[in-house]
DNA sequence: AAGATAGTCGTTTTT
DNA sequence: CGACTATCTT
């Protein structure tokens, strides 16, 4: 107990308030970086050391799986012992424990199987096909986010609003078919796990009771990101017993996409008038500068609670800019401007490049490559949703579970055993009209001769090796069955057949999960251990396999980077049309959120944050020009050190694709921005720049809209007339200026 | 039935 | 550009 209170005792007096409140509900509106991942563990190890929490009597709920992570081990710190019997996890891992526990009550299957979004997407196609609507104009992933939207506001299908649109009624029948589907095989989304858990709460009183008994605090971080659910679950847990702590930052909210409601910080206070709030307002990360930056930028939003971050550190170094000629130009000076801080002896785990959208992340590797940078990935593709990951996965999942359908689809014939998309259908029709999963399907079939000789064949090959490798698990450890799967599934030896490089790859891959599949032999919560470890993969992303011993830099999107802090930041692509994304400019909220995702990425920064755009960028094929993101014009100009100056300029920025040098204008207005002061490419040909005009003994006349590299090796991106646009080696091409 | 090839299409963020 | 589909050839 001295120990914790020592530590209480060096925190900042809002801290401290934080910390030792009694009240029956506290709201701390926290600030980025202004402690608050420390608040919420110190309160937890002060709520437990002094009495007021038995360990099994704590439930704290995260987002992600690396905020949870990361609150075990800084609890271990704090506490005695290590916090044994605690409930850390995130909301989805939370409500798959209590699914799991009270299967029966939640009216589940034993086995049920997580389904991730990949799965969603490939189910809800099936069902558009069988239910005869196949149509062009109705899309797949609209339908599955307008099921995952009806689920964040807990609406199950039947009721969903009626509408008359035509629309409506057709998303409204595909939910209704979704979920009786979902329901006859076993399969639970995301969005059906909280939806569940809520049910098991209000259709099970003495199961509630149970939890309400249990649990003395509840503890909730990054509660800006909570949707109606996750909301509601919260509330009916807490009764008129259970002590609820929130943290948040509204300033924070980026996740308002997937149904996360800013207003239920609000909305706590309304509920339980007596809430205790306080606000965390001292930055202790960053510099005055970045700070300063921050706070410029989410001033432009309005319907903020208010909140101003200060720090008493220095103002530090000022915010860098540069100007990339385009994506490759950029990924260049990032590349270069992180070689040498590594030279300077930087860590490079202090070092984050953060980017809007996965696809960025391409180019960037490569040019860290080039220079031998160690870097790893945060998120995009992950590694569970690696294909032959996920094939393995679903062998062991029908070992898991015969109903699975998903897995089924995804395996009966992978690889190829002569089961082809005609014996598939008929399957599928046959499952259909006897409400039976693919599996039951496929048995009743081979009893009753409904399929023909080499397909009946095949199949029931396939059901045996699933029920031998079930019978075999009886009496192996897990790993030892991911093992006899890759082999006995033929896996192994299809990624052979290829032998190339990638195949090597894959088998690697698939000896990962070998090796991830070892932590969950003990220790699974009572849990059989391949149930334990397949939810496993299905909710968590598998970041944590990644090795993690290099020192290396991160790389990410914006959004994983929230609740991490770097000593050095860079953000890349600030252009209008990717940051902010196009997706998200045509509503003032959307744009909004994009505003604080950009405070998000500067507030990650500790000492040092350069920020980057392209002026052209080659996105989806064709090369396209942005504007600068008008989120570095809301920095004060004085807190940034333009690398490459800008410049007033003859060029302007069409705001679509151009594809020919005829869409390529030049105009005198509009908007400042460089290209004449020729910067490190174009510098040493005086007599060049952007936008002049050229002419090639070949390709003739064109005007040049990108340059990049250094000495010898500038290349220019020329736009020909009639012939295209070409990219050239200026001390090769022999270009005469016009 | 399976593989190869051509052609189309849509492109954010994640548990 | 690359993931997915439709169509072809074997």
């Amino acid at each position: 107990m001295s120990d914790i209170v020592q530590r209480v005792a060096k925190l900042n007096e809002p801290q401290q308030q934080a910390v030792k409140s009694d009240a029956r509900h506290l709201l701390v509106l926290a600030g980025a970086g202004s402690g608050k991942t420390s608040v919420l563990t110190h309160r937890m190890a002060w709520l437990i050391e002094s009495g007021q929490a038995a360990p099994h009597g704590t439930l704290a709920v995260t987002f992600t799986n690396k905020a949870a992570r990361e609150m075990r081990l800084r609890l271990e710190e704090l506490l005695p012992s290590s916090p044994h019997g605690m409930w850390i996890g995130t909301f989805h891992g939370i409500a798959h424990r209590l699914l799991k526990a009270h299967w029966r009550a939640a009216k589940l299957p034993e086995n049920f199987q997580v389904m991730d979004s990949d799965d969603q997407h490939r189910l809800v196609k099936r069902i558009i096909n069988e239910l005869g609507l196949k149509d062009d104009l109705l899309d797949s992933r609209k339908v599955q986010w307008f099921i995952n939207g009806q689920k964040d506001e807990g609406i199950r299908a039947q009721f969903v609003t009626n509408s008359y649109s035509q629309q409506d009624k057709l998303f409204k029948q595909i939910y209704m078919a979704y979920e009786a589907l979902c329901q006859r095989t076993g399969m639970v989304d995301f969005g059906e796990l909280l939806l569940r858990a809520h049910e098991l709460w209000l259709n099970n009183p003495p199961v509630l009771a149970f939890y309400q008994q249990q649990f003395q605090q509840v503890l909730v971080d990054e509660f800006q990101d909570t949707n109606s659910v996750q909301y509601a679950w919260l509330r009916v847990l807490c009764g008129d017993q259970v002590k609820l702590t929130v943290v948040g930052d509204d300033d924070q909210s980026i996740y308002g996409w997937r149904g996360a409601k800013v207003e239920n910080i609000q909305q706590i206070q309304q509920d339980y008038p007596d809430t205790e709030l306080v606000r965390l307002e001292q930055n202790y990360r960053s510099t005055g500068t970045i700070l300063e930056a921050a706070n410029a930028v989410i001033d432009n939003n309005t319907d903020r609670l208010g909140k101003e971050l200060w720090t008493a550190g220095d103002k530090g170094d000022p915010i860098k800019l540069y100007a990339a000629f385009n994506e490759i130009d950029e990924a260049r000076y990032i590349a270069d401007s992180i070689e040498s801080l590594l030279d300077q002896g930087t860590n490079a785990s202090d070092i984050a490049l953060l980017y809007r959208s996965n696809a960025q992340s391409r180019v960037l590797e490569e040019a860290l490559i080039h220079l031998q940078i160690p870097y790893r990935i945060y998120g995009g593709v992950r590694f569970y949703e690696r294909q032959e990951v996920r094939n393995l996965l679903s062998y062991l999942r029908l070992v898991a579970s015969r109903n699975d359908d998903a897995a089924f689809e995804r395996v009966v014939n992978v690889p190829a055993r002569g089961i082809g998309a005609k014996s598939l259908e008929n399957i599928r029709i046959v499952a259909r009209d006897q409400g039976s999963s693919l599996w039951d399907a496929v048995t009743f079939m081979l009893q009753n001769g409904g399929l023909k000789g080499k397909a009946a064949g095949a199949v029931a090959a396939f059901q045996l090796l699933i029920n031998e490798l079930d019978e075999a698990s009886e009496d192996m450890e897990l790993s030892e069955l991911c093992k006899l799967a890759i082999e006995a599934s033929g896996l192994e030896a299809h990624y052979d057949k290829e032998g190339k490089e990638k195949a090597i790859a894959r088998k690697e891959n698939m000896q990962e999960v070998v090796n991830a599949s070892k932590n969950y032999e003990t220790n699974t919560e009572g849990l059989p251990p391949l149930m334990a470890f397949l939810s496993e993969a299905s909710l968590d992303a598998g970041d944590a396999q990644a090795d993690v011993d290099e020192d290396s830099i991160h790389l990410m999107t914006l959004h994983s980077a929230k609740g991490l802090e770097f000593i050095q930041v860079f953000m890349a692509g600030l252009e209008e049309n990717l940051f902010p994304h196009r997706m998200s400019m045509d509503s003032s909220t959307g744009l909004a959120e994009e505003r604080r995702l950009c405070y998000v990425g500067i507030t990650r920064a500790r000492e040092n944050l350069t920020l980057s755009y392209a002026e052209t960028r080659r996105l989806f094929g064709s090369e396209t020009r942005n504007r600068p993101s008008r989120f570095i014009q809301e920095i004060p100009e004085e807190l940034v050190d333009s690398v490459r100056p800008t410049l007033k300029t003859t060029s302007t920025f069409a705001s679509g694709n151009y594809g020919s040098s005829n869409s390529y204008r030049s105009s005198k207005g509009g908007f400042s921005a460089r290209n004449s002061d020729m910067g490190n490419a174009l510098s040493e040909h005086e007599s060049l720049s952007l936008g002049s005009r050229v002419r090639h003994p070949m390709f003739g006349e064109g005007v040049i809209v990108s340059a990049s590299g250094q000495g010898a090796n500038v290349a220019v991106t020329v736009a020909f007339e009639g012939e295209g646009v070409k990219e050239l080696m200026l001390q090769y091409a022999k270009l005469e200026v016009i």
